[in-house]
DNA sequence: CGACGAAGTCGCC
DNA sequence: GGCGACTTCGTCG
C-alpha cells in the first residue's frame, strides 16, 4: 500500500511534470512488468548521455513507487540500484518475471525499441 | 559561479 | 572480459 505522500508525489508527476527527472519518471512507468529499458536509450530519448540517467534514478526517492529497478545496462548487465543495491534489484526483477542468470538479463526482455516507437 | 563525481558506454587490447 | 577515456549536470563549497 502506498503511503499519502507517495500517491501526492505521483499524482503531481503526473500532472504538472516540472524537471528533465520528472519526465524520466513518466517514461518508467511506460515499461510493462516483466520488460526493461536500458540506459542509454533514455538517454536517448532525452538527448543526454547514460551517466546522467543514472544520477536521476538514484536520486529516485520514491523506489520502487516510480520502477527505476527496470533499467539496466545497455549490455545485459543489471547495472546500480541505490538502497538495497543489486540484491534488490535482482529480486524485484524476478518478482516480475524477469529471468536473472549471473546478474545478466536476456535481450528478449528490453523493451527499448517499441518504447522509442510509442514516442513518434 | 567552479569543481566534483556518479546506478554507463565505447573502443582498444 | 578487463581497462581507461569520455560524457553531463545536480549538488556542494
Amino acid at each position: 500500500m502506498l503511503k499519502e505522500n507517495e500517491i501526492e508525489t505521483a499524482i503531481r508527476i503526473l500532472r504538472e511534470p516540472r524537471t528533465r527527472m520528472d519526465i524520466v519518471y513518466l517514461l518508467l512507468l511506460l515499461i510493462p512488468i516483466g520488460k526493461v529499458v536500458s540506459y542509454s536509450t533514455l538517454a536517448h530519448i532525452l538527448k543526454t548521455t547514460p551517466r546522467v540517467i543514472a544520477r536521476y534514478l538514484a536520486m529516485n526517492k520514491y523506489a520502487p513507487l516510480i520502477p527505476c529497478h527496470r533499467v539496466v545496462t545497455k549490455r545485459g548487465e543489471l547495472g546500480g540500484y541505490t538502497p538495497g543495491g543489486r540484491e534488490m534489484k535482482r529480486r524485484l526483477l524476478r518478482l516480475e518475471g524477469v529471468e536473472v542468470q549471473q546478474d545478466r538479463v536476456p535481450t528478449h526482455v528490453y523493451f527499448d525499441c517499441q518504447l522509442k516507437q510509442l514516442l513518434t
